[in-house]
DNA sequence: ACGCATTTGCTCGTATACAAGCAGATGTTG
DNA sequence: CAACATCTGCTTGTATACGAGCAAATGCGT
């Protein structure tokens, strides 16, 4: 469709103005994540990503309060909690008072937390693998600068 | 640290090597999408980033089962139900059973449905442009040919 | 010492997200 | 027609994810 705008420029307009939801970021964004949940899972044994994050971060901090774990890990208040609940069920990690300060969970890894952490790290470098299988060297490199600045 | 491995060269080996989560692109990817989410949430009133999906879609294409509207938004039906249960308690979709085929329910936009769509998308395109607001023009299309080849 | 803002961890309510399993409708095939 | 697989929409259970609001502990300033 061919029109002549108000400064008598041609301008074009075809179905492609259209608000096309595959081509959002947002939607993609939201789609990839699945995508890497659903691969993590099938690598992971008996850990979720948010899960394995939380481990991730102990063993790569040392023990930390709940809170400030799961700002290390993106998770708020309440849902660090459950997160930690989870994987003290699982008796992959143990909490306990600040002797300094009583408002204070300091969440550390057990030894069996210890284990499968590093059992689950080559799973999950796996995972990470399959994720990007699609993308060249280059291109891995590219898309992990460009989510970063996002973020 | 320096060591010489089997085959005799030197490699170097430094605390990067530990498995570093802020560097991983599964958290960065549910990092992103985070952010969006809530950049989403500031600009668009009343609606989430899948419920607006969800009346994109529809508004694209017109009446769908739910099953198919679920395919095409990325939700599985468990998901689906819900987010169709939550439009249409706002009265934005209406479901109506299909005549030739009694398992489908047809889900489409009402009038008010409609609307709100079109008053959402300006503000979504809005919530898009802050997402990427720290990326150049060519960053942003480079960033949206990888994530569509990633998933 | 006292008041006050901050931090911490909690609960509740809401909204995705998926696995697993169910019943009913449909279509295909012997 | 009867057997069968498939598709649809549903439910339950589990796991993030966040807003809002709460009480206790802390620390800071006066």
């Amino acid at each position: 469709m061919q029109t002549v705008n108000a400064l008598g420029m041609a301008t074009e307009t075809t179905k492609t103005d259209t608000y096309r939801l595959s081509a959002q970021v947002g939607f993609n964004l939201r789609r990839a994540n699945q995508r890497h949940v659903a691969i993590f899972a099938k690598h992971v044994e008996g850990l979720t990503p948010t899960q394995f994050a939380v481990l991730a971060r102990i063993h790569e901090c040392g023990a930390l309060s709940q809170n400030k774990l799961g700002r290390l890990t993106a998770m708020d208040s309440a849902t660090i909690k459950g997160v930690v609940e989870r994987l003290r069920a699982k008796g992959l990690v143990q909490s306990s008072l600040d002797q300094s300060d009583q408002r204070l969970r300091l969440v550390d890894l057990t030894p069996a937390g210890r284990t499968a952490f590093e059992t689950a790290l080559d799973q999950a470098l796996a995972a990470r693998s399959e994720t990007v299988e699609r993308l060249t060297d280059d291109e891995i490199a590219t898309f992990e600068a460009l989510l970063a600045k996002l973020i």
